[in-house]
DNA sequence: CGGGACGTTGACGGTCGTCAAAATTAGTGG
DNA sequence: CCACTAATTTTGACGACCGTCAACGTCCCG
């Protein structure tokens, strides 16, 4: 069934009034209009009830776009932190290391996802971000959104909003790695995904994983032969169907049973 | 020896401009000065370099002092959020619950650090905040701190600066529970505490635990009995003395290398 | 078509969780 | 101040879960 499924990760016709195809695509990328003002991620990675002025405003945060190649990265750790980045198309993940080259994944970042937070504190960044698929994100140099939320108190609230955001997120990972097993982990990170892909107007029960076994691995603190086996486990339970990285949830209640396993009276 | 040490967690004498004994003891706490500028945790919890004008306005953000008890919440998981807290006194855990009831300790915060960011996104508090011994906090509104840091270029920075150390921090637990074993988790737990410890005036070598095993374990993603084996495991190679919650680092380096074990050629 | 990256599966072992009991300490009320 | 109960900690025995190592299969790309 799944290989002839329509492909996936495309936005439902229900949501086509949300795309994340680029706008202008066949205008020159030198000439290409940097706006937030009509930018179809603005309710994404934007504040909502603005003035037109104070979008006249916004738009001045974007200060240009950069294309990253499918592995390349986007910023390195110990790399001068300049600018936040927000991400127009295509798939990131971020890491971190410790000194004797152990490596960590610490989220996976979509469309209308902001990235760079973690540079702040000490002026260079602390991580790496890694473009999983060719991506292009929007650069807003950090000095100029600092000196804009100055003025504008709606940006003020939304840098603020999506910096504790990031915290409440790292938090639900710290309670995953911390307390959760194999299953849960797995089946925790692939209702997350899913759930993120929809509001983007993708499917709620079909995806296409963008990164390994290893790094979804890396991510839940396991081993990829775990992560293998447990896909293995939860399609043999009939909860999933996968072919390599298209994923089809067939049974959404039964992965959220393995979250919250139902008291037995 | 240990039942002789002196009592830890007591500044040395080496640090004695760090105090973190409260200013104005005698004073009615009605009347108490609640101002940031004479107070000696500032650099721990304030930017630097603030002219005198300035410092005056910081002193606004601060609009009252809360007393905390031994084991009373500071915040719950769903209570509206209002305020930032700066730790004057005492010591707190906070702790995320999953919706089964499973209990994660996100972290363990001392004189000087700020709770209470995880607030910010929906108005409400995604985490408990409970005291480990009888506190006392600057209650910062909010909206207030906003206000001002629209006027302060080194306030806004500032806090920018505090929630991205909480993102970077959080970085660093994943990396912990996602790639290290028992021993690993304990010795950066260990050196963590002691180094923030020592940033504030106590030894590098010997302090108090706060907390019980179990909340050591929750926060390192480790059963009770693992942490509890683990510590004897230490006191038996002679890397640390422990009496119950008094611990004494004999061997800092071993710790280390506990953490970044040696390349053997 | 061939090489390399990625994914799957099996066998086995180690680390850590579970259960239980005992020791030590802390807290409470008389 | 002491007796008593509750809470915390330690330690042991055992087993489950997941990591390790290895072999094989699959897909992708030039």
């Amino acid at each position: 069934m799944l290989e002839h499924a329509t492909p996936t990760n495309k936005p439902e016709d229900a949501h086509a009034s949300i795309t994340i195809t680029p706008v202008g695509g066949a205008v020159s990328p030198h000439t290409m209009k940097v706006a937030c003002s009509n930018c179809n991620l603005r309710e994404l990675c934007m504040p909502l009830g603005l003035s037109s002025a104070e979008l006249d405003k916004i738009d001045d945060v974007v200060a240009s776009r950069r294309k990253v190649k499918r592995g390349g990265t986007l910023f390195r750790n110990g790399e001068k932190f300049t600018s936040l980045y927000a991400i127009r198309t295509g798939f990131f993940k971020t890491c971190v290391a410790s000194e004797d080259g152990r490596d960590q994944v610490t989220g996976f970042q979509m469309a209308g996802e902001v990235m760079g937070l973690d540079g702040i504190v000490h002026d260079h960044h602390t991580c790496d971000a890694v473009a999983l698929e060719d991506a292009e994100v929007c650069v807003m140099p950090f000095d100029r959104i600092e000196e804009l939320s100055r003025e504008v108190n709606a940006l003020q609230r939304h840098v603020h909003k999506i910096m504790s955001r990031e915290i409440v997120r790292e938090n639900g990972v710290m309670l995953l790695l911390g307390s959760m097993r194999a299953e849960e982990r797995l089946a925790a990170f692939l209702l997350n995904l899913v759930q993120r892909l929809h509001a983007r107007g993708f499917s709620q029960s079909e995806l296409v994983l963008r990164m390994t076994r290893e790094e979804i691995g890396s991510y839940l603190g396991l081993k990829l032969e775990t992560v293998s086996r447990t896909f293995s486990k939860f399609v043999e339970d009939g909860i999933v169907e996968v072919k390599q990285r298209h994923v089809r949830i067939l049974n959404t209640d039964a992965l959220k049973d393995i979250l919250n396993p139902k008291v037995c009276n």
